[in-house]
DNA sequence: AATACTAGTATACTTTTGTATAGCATGTGA
DNA sequence: TCACATGCTATACAAAAGTATACTAGTATT
């Protein structure tokens, strides 16, 4: 079966679709890790320039969302051998995908803004 | 400023990218609510039937987050009065609106399984 | 010498999320 | 009468997520 056709077989199927959105959910669930990725959209970055990019992160979140969406190979870590050290993260070809997602929720979170505050 | 300029002014900084995509985050975020639209995507849904459809959700996080998507104007709760009472969900406007995001979700998630798993 | 930057870690804590189990009021079917 | 379905709520608890604050080690700047 080709890529098209799965996805219009599973789209048919309420019980495939919640485990195909469960697949995508496990990777960018929490808080922190669209923005993150956010971020990353817009280039490679340090771990400070993350920090101050992301309202209200501690290093401590920052770090441990780093570490698991290196786990699922949607970040690449580079360490240079510079004095002193620098550290870059970057966005894998998994993680740049994840650009039409963001998009999409971009569109929403903006066309339904009013609609949320006003609640 | 129209719509699709909005959007093009916002997806060119970071900082406005992360709000935009944030406002999305607060309404869907969570183990369970977006197995609970996506389900709704395929029609009005009875409490139990939404029990049965969404594998290991206990009844106590289902009525949680159904309140919380109520509150947010995703959901609609509509209780019939026969006997014995029926009580219907079903997605609003703007929960319909939101089968956008799910579908490249599941996109995503199907790209993405193998790679996923194999981690 | 004092201060600040980088890239984090350590500790302790609170809050949120989720699980397990039971129960209730109502009604239906065998 | 008994079990079962519906649409939940109650209680207790465990686990995960998130916050607050402080701290380290190295280097550079003032």
């Amino acid at each position: 079966m080709d890529k098209s056709s799965e996805l219009e077989q599973v789209k048919k199927c309420c019980g495939h679709f919640i485990l195909a959105v469960n697949d995508t959910l496990n990777v960018i669930n929490g808080k922190w890790k669209l923005p993150i990725i956010s971020s990353l959209i817009y280039g490679k970055k340090r771990f400070k320039e993350l920090e101050r990019d992301i309202a209200k992160i501690t290093p401590r979140m920052l770090s441990k969302e780093l570490k698991e969406l290196e786990l699922n190979g949607i970040v690449k870590r580079t360490v240079y051998d510079t004095i002193p050290v620098k550290v870059e993260y970057e966005l894998t070809s998994s993680g740049k995908s994840l650009k039409k997602v963001l998009e999409v929720m971009v569109e929403w979170g903006l066309e339904h803004r009013e609609n949320i505050i006003g609640k």
